[in-house]
DNA sequence: AATTGTGAACCTCTTCACAGCT
DNA sequence: AGCTGTGAAGAGGTTCACAATT
């Protein structure tokens, strides 16, 4: 377990004592934009113009990417093409993330579906349900196995990430399942806070609460920014 | 358009001057276990309480239901079914909510399976999509009809919030037809910044996001919380 | 004795502003 | 001249700690 004492050193970056979230998220919103940068076959782009495309501030746009190292130059701006780059492998997605798919219902099949998921380089492996009328057969080539093959597919395709699509009473006992079979992440999709043994780390999508915001600030005028 | 100048007087409360995103899903969160102690027939639970079973302390708790109101007793703690029905008031969602949904695909299907959705008090008039193979016929009694129908069903059914669950490209022009039709708030499920008049509020739910932040602390061991 | 409500301290993230390169 | 990189200032959100209340 290489702890969280990885200052300095490593990618041979400045690696701040603690980047935030928020500067993850817009990470993988300028990479976006870069992304599109490139194909439009530009060679440099600014921080302002990566600001404006993101809604948000140069100087955010400079001390986000100063955490990682000083990719730009004076007068000129980023090149495009190798902050893109940059940007993959700070992410860690520079490479092919398998993913094992708890939950063949529909939020499971969307995932499946999801273009750009699979364009980001996360591959689902398998699917997994109780539902024994989805077994056997496989979705968009994804095949759907009962939870007890779940340990060994996991080990065999070295997945450590893992999507949680079932109905909340199900969640804990599938978030178990997927500790004992070593998940590092998960994301979830059900209705509940899902309690982890320590190093897994979970990132719960609860529509429910975007709803519930959304009407807020619907309903109330509330004036925070909601993006 | 009632402006955000209603800071106090309305609720009664002392409303603050500006609540923050970050509070408001708290509040969410706090009902679900206000809800689930209600059913337990407890008729008083502590900030503490409240405070351990969302991972947060409990002057976090106090300080939040306080821009409010005071619905604590000292020594007592809060009455249960009191405050979940000021959250559900404070939320906005002490009424039913009307929502059009565009976009009948997986995500679409998933949003009208979603039972705590309706629970909640959402619920769905009616699905669009441009695929003529999916009109006409209803999902879970929720009919599918073909955009042009928009406007008229929007007005009828006086709907104020549109989900959105088209492919990235299709995104922006749904939004716009949404804007037009008198649309107040956007959930987005598409892979792209929506752009929107004044006034109209959008929450975008990006699920490559998403990953992408759980990857980078798998990855990196980042520490910081998820939830 | 227990627990709230809240000003003040604290911490974290964002923006400013400008020196330093290109 | 243009734009980055960054220390310092500012804003915003969280936690502390304690008086007030039941």
């Amino acid at each position: 377990m290489t702890s969280a004492a990885e200052r300095d050193g490593d990618t041979g970056g400045r690696e701040r004592d603690q980047i935030s979230l928020s500067t993850i998220r817009r990470l993988s919103r300028y990479y976006r934009v870069l992304e599109t940068a490139a194909e439009e076959d530009l060679t440099h782009i600014s921080s302002n113009q990566l600001a404006e495309r993101n809604g948000v501030t140069s100087a955010q746009v400079r001390k986000d990417l100063s955490y990682f190292g000083t990719f730009g130059k004076r007068g000129l701006g980023y090149p495009v093409r190798e902050l893109r780059d940059e940007i993959l492998h700070i992410l860690g997605m520079d490479h092919q993330w398998p993913v094992v798919l708890v939950g063949a219902g529909n939020i499971g099949r969307a995932m499946i579906d999801y273009v750009e998921f699979r364009r980001r380089g996360f591959f689902i492996v398998a699917a997994f349900d109780v539902d024994p009328r989805k077994l056997g057969i496989s979705y968009k080539g994804v095949p759907v196995f009962p939870m007890f093959r779940l340990p060994e597919v996991m080990q065999t395709h070295e997945v450590e990430i893992g999507i949680v699509a079932v109905p909340a009473l199900s969640a804990q006992r599938v978030c178990n399942q997927l500790a004992e079979s070593g998940v590092k992440g998960i994301l979830n999709f059900a209705h509940t806070r899902l309690i982890v043994p320590p190093g897994i780390r979970v990132r719960t999508v609860d529509m429910s609460i975007e709803m519930e915001t959304l009407v807020y600030v619907v309903n109330k005028n509330g004036s925070f920014p909601l993006d």
